[in-house]
DNA sequence: TCCACTAACATACAGTCTGTATGGAACAGG
DNA sequence: CCTGTTCCATACAGACTGTATGTTAGTGGA
């Protein structure tokens, strides 16, 4: 009936270590050589377990990939809500300030070349689209939805279908994050691409005095 | 010194057969079932021939890939090259407009999965970014990237940097492209990421009257 | 304390897949 | 007619994944 409070007492340390060993070397080898030039060999070995163990934690392969993404992008949203809320207390904003900023911490966030690698590259291949983008909607998604819609109910967003709306900007800033992770110039394509998302943006808000369709509107 | 004009008069017509056919095949599974999850032994199959074929042909199973790839993007560039000077002739535009018209083009070619799949799913996992992105560069980027700088000379769209700009509308309209194919409803769907779209393209261009400093500028 | 029982691994093995080496058939050229 | 090359089939070696089996340590109950 109890679910006991600690599982082991001490020995369950000893678990925990070995899983997190796992996902640390796992997560080392997937995001330097990518998920399939990567052994399962290869992965027990930097973490001094066995296969043995990695079977006895994990389904399979694509199932400890499935952790180890999770991890990142748990980490990553983290990060960011940690570093929105922060500075929403000493400049607090509208929804919409508050979803620009975030839209540019994420991309100095994302020197991160792990979570580039795992989650934006080989995540899509390897756990193919239905199972990636629960992963997705559930740690990053959400926010950036959420945040939409805030935006849109405070009148500073035009009243746009939040759902494409959502994935077409998390593909907008993860493919500015690539570009300033591969540029040679790393300063000079951070601002680049943040001017460019900025100037994006500005079509989604809401200008008194000009009609969006003012500038859309075919002849 | 010369080569010969036709290789081997009937026999290279058999040749060819081959190739195409292991092409054709491979293009059909990869797209189906994802570049791991299918052996060359299921490729041969499907093309009738045998493994010897295959590795005659092509360097290894990624050289194959990358030509499966390749000709999915030829195509799809030809389509919508096609599609956009037949409109143009009736309908002659300025850059800008041709490029927006070509954006809408992209979303209603996309009901084509092999090309969603290969190009943009697999892809990047199977060839790696260098790989994958200068056959994009090849095929895709270059057009997207001239017609922006024509529209820029032209004074339709504000003089933005082509590089990240490129880039992050191909990234745009590629995950607008997934988003339709996966959704239920796709009319609805298409009909939604099209006016997000038409949005986000309106920060880009110049606006008469209206400085773009006064919408983006911080307080 | 002793005994079952299970979690947490280690090891051995079987199946699959890739790439290569080898062989042969057809054809071109001298 | 002989030689070389193209084109392809077959056989084989190596690597890798997943599973089945063994082993040890710890836990709960009598």
């Amino acid at each position: 009936m109890s679910v006991p409070r600690i599982r082991r007492s001490r020995s369950a340390e000893h678990v925990a270590d070995t899983r997190r060993a796992l996902l640390r070397a796992a997560r080392e080898l997937f995001a330097e050589r990518g998920y399939a030039a990567t052994g399962t060999e290869d992965i027990v070995a930097a973490a001094a377990v066995t296969r043995g163990a990695l079977y006895h934690h994990f389904k399979d392969k694509a199932d400890l990939f499935r952790a180890v993404m999770a991890e990142c992008a748990q980490e990553m949203a983290e990060r960011l809500v940690a570093q929105e809320t922060a500075r929403a207390e000493t400049n607090p904003g509208d929804a919409w300030q508050l979803l620009r900023s975030g839209f540019q911490s994420f991309l100095d966030a994302c020197n991160d070349a792990q979570f580039q690698r795992i989650v934006l590259i080989e995540g899509p291949a390897v756990l193919g689209h239905s199972a990636w983008d629960a992963l997705v909607e559930e740690h990053g998604y959400v926010l950036l939805a959420e945040a939409l819609t805030e935006a849109i109910r405070e009148g500073n967003v035009d009243d746009l279908p939040v759902g494409p709306l959502t994935r077409m900007l998390a593909a907008l800033i993860s493919e500015a994050s690539l570009y300033i992770a591969r540029a040679e110039d790393h300063v000079r394509a951070r601002e680049e691409a943040g001017l460019v998302l900025e100037r994006l943006l500005i079509g989604l808000g809401r200008v008194p005095g000009v009609s969006p369709a003012l500038v859309t509107g075919q002849s």
